[in-house]
DNA sequence: TTGGCCGTGTAACATTTGTCACCGCTATTG
DNA sequence: CAATAGCGGTGACAAATGTTACACGGCCAA
């Protein structure tokens, strides 16, 4: 862990004396794909600065149902780990690697005196706050005002442009949990959206056709 | 406009110089109910502190369609306003007065400033996200895990708790518009809970039945 | 007083989503 | 190779919600 890699994920975060706190109190960690990082219940600790690789945020309710709210990419951080852990309360989400990831650990108090002394960090925060808030905004959109085929069409679009690839590899089950449904139903729309010719389906694959990579690229 | 009515109204800002600054450049408004104090795509350009009377917060969809998220009340102010006006992008949501308000409006920049200088501001601003996070996932379950009548349910208590009341004054309209659906769907609903004996209808009045009353105390 | 508007009640129907049952294919494992 | 588990396809049906249409009664303004 050297200063550089800090640095070549945190662009906004030049401050010597801040990377040089964060270097000496963080505490450094990989995980690899599938790792579930964080489950509701659990209480959180330290926040968690994301280097490498990805990690998917997940709202959970008492049955157990999911529903995919965002993905934590290189140099963010997570609004509700933030939230949490002032208000000493436990994780209302579930939160796990989608892509093998290096994740920098804060500790609460750490992040505490941090906002206080440098404004970077402060600024840091803050504009992670807006983020999720957009984030979430957009999630409660699809929820309440979309239905189910448009919400998994934007689904596929957003995962393809988070792996920069035009490939989905997952199964239907995995797609129903995340949005909040059942395999039949995905199963059906998939089929749907084939008939139109805006997606190809294989065993374990999705494939999404030229004109709609254009939507990726953006 | 006096510092003890400022007080009254935020029992955690107590720092005298804090008090004087927002009394200084805040500028205070009174509104009737029904005004609309912001709409999608206008630009927010200071932080609204209630200090009177309530303010209710609502997301829109391009065809118009509403969904309730939560009220402002004395003592607090909007974490939407912060986030849009930090980023000065337009707003994202609709806020109409539902009782009497007064408020005291930060300009953006004094706000920024507080930050700064004001360790109760910060902490003031750092609970109003996490509070409003909580209630954005709170709304993000009930559209995404529950079926209408309990959501219906919920609202009614919800509304009755915040005017310390056991009837509600509104049409059917209204309450379909803030749940997002359709009169219909809420005439239809509501007759259900009726037949439950859960509560009674009248003309513009729902009444909530003593068995429920233990609901809203809390 | 009358005509029109608003709020409500309700039936009938369409659409969307959820659930159940079951089948066939494929990859994996012993 | 055979057994098995996992994945996907699909039909039939149930449940929830959305839509259309219309009727009734109260209230208000002309």
């Amino acid at each position: 862990m050297t200063r550089d890699t800090l640095r070549q994920a945190l662009p906004n975060l030049t401050d010597p004396k801040l990377l040089d706190r964060l270097l000496e109190k963080g505490k450094f960690l990989t995980f690899e794909p599938g790792k579930t990082l964080m489950e509701p219940g659990q209480f959180v600790k330290a926040v968690p600065l994301v280097l490498e690789g990805s990690i998917k945020i997940m709202r959970m309710d008492e049955d157990g149902k999911e529903l995919f709210l965002y993905y934590l990419e290189t140099g963010e951080t997570c609004a509700l780990s933030l939230t949490c852990c002032s208000a000493a309360r436990p994780s209302e989400i579930k939160a796990v690697v989608e892509e093998k990831a290096s994740l920098l650990f804060i500790p609460i108090q750490v992040h505490e005196q941090l906002v206080d002394e440098f404004k970077q960090w402060k600024d840091f925060v803050s504009t992670t706050y807006q983020h999720r808030f957009q984030e979430m905004l957009t999630v409660l959109d699809a929820v309440a005002f979309k239905r189910m085929d448009e919400r998994l069409m934007n689904y596929i679009v957003t995962k393809m442009k988070q792996l920069k690839s035009n490939e989905l590899h997952t199964t239907h089950q995995e797609v129903a949990n995340e949005l909040g449904t059942a395999r039949e139903v995905i199963s059906r729309l998939l089929k749907q959206l084939e008939k139109k010719k805006w997606i190809e389906l294989g065993r374990n694959v999705i494939y999404i056709r030229d004109d709609f990579e254009e939507l990726i690229a953006k």
